[in-house]
DNA sequence: CTGGATCCTAGCCGATACTG
DNA sequence: CAGTATCGGCTAGGATCCAG
């Protein structure tokens, strides 16, 4: 046997515990923190407004990831039976929690900006 | 064109910034934020001391990982001229000002180890 | 309007072998 | 001891088309 890993990828033995691995998995890719970042700044969002706001995304990504967050309770989806319908996507209370991380990365992300730039200033 | 995007992917237009993205790019794949959680861990490591620590990962993955880290200043490398070489690894202060988010995340994810496993429970 | 199903590609990452 | 080079599989994510 190679690795009796679960899901996610740990030190495999070494009882070392990587949980930060358990929040990167929710907020890794190239969506997942944009998707939660916009349902936070508007509270909730149509379906349809995500385009709006995010004008690169994909319908196939932007249902795919949105599916992926309600999964895992990140996010919740409320489904009106309208015609045409509407659905509006919000954060849960586990997805709230996550706000205070993605605006600590973003924090750090402005005071660094520049290592985009300076690749090994000698 | 497509779209000119820099480095990074913004929201193309819309003013929104997702400077997270940068923090992200740091701490993304399946390497590089263990190796700076065990550098933060230990202080400083010499190379062959990681595999030590981290039994699952490559030479390849290790040299790599750890030259992008250098290349953006979050990793700090020593080499002694000895026989034979010995090299040690230490964060920087962008580094180690990078520790509280991990140790954000950390505590993120063990308060929601359940997501694992609870794949919407209705 | 709100998605799902398919096909396809670039890049991440692992396995293996080699070097100073 | 501390790496680099090459080959190749797998999967994230984009394009496009279809459906309730």
């Amino acid at each position: 046997m190679k690795r009796m890993q679960s899901e996610l990828q740990y030190g495999s033995n070494a009882g070392n515990r990587y949980d930060f691995k358990i929040t990167q998995k929710v907020l890794a890719g190239k969506w997942k923190n944009i998707l939660i970042w916009n349902i936070h700044l508007h509270k909730n969002i149509r379906f349809n407004k995500f385009k709006k706001f995010i004008p690169d995304i994909t319908t196939k990504m932007l249902s795919q990831e949105l599916k992926f967050l309600c999964d895992h309770d990140i996010v919740e989806k409320t489904i009106y039976n309208y015609v045409p319908p509407m659905v509006v996507y919000s954060l849960t209370e586990r997805g709230k929690s996550l706000v205070p991380i993605l605006v600590a990365m973003n924090q750090w992300g402005i005071h660094n900006k520049d290592i985009l730039e300076n690749k090994k200033e000698s």
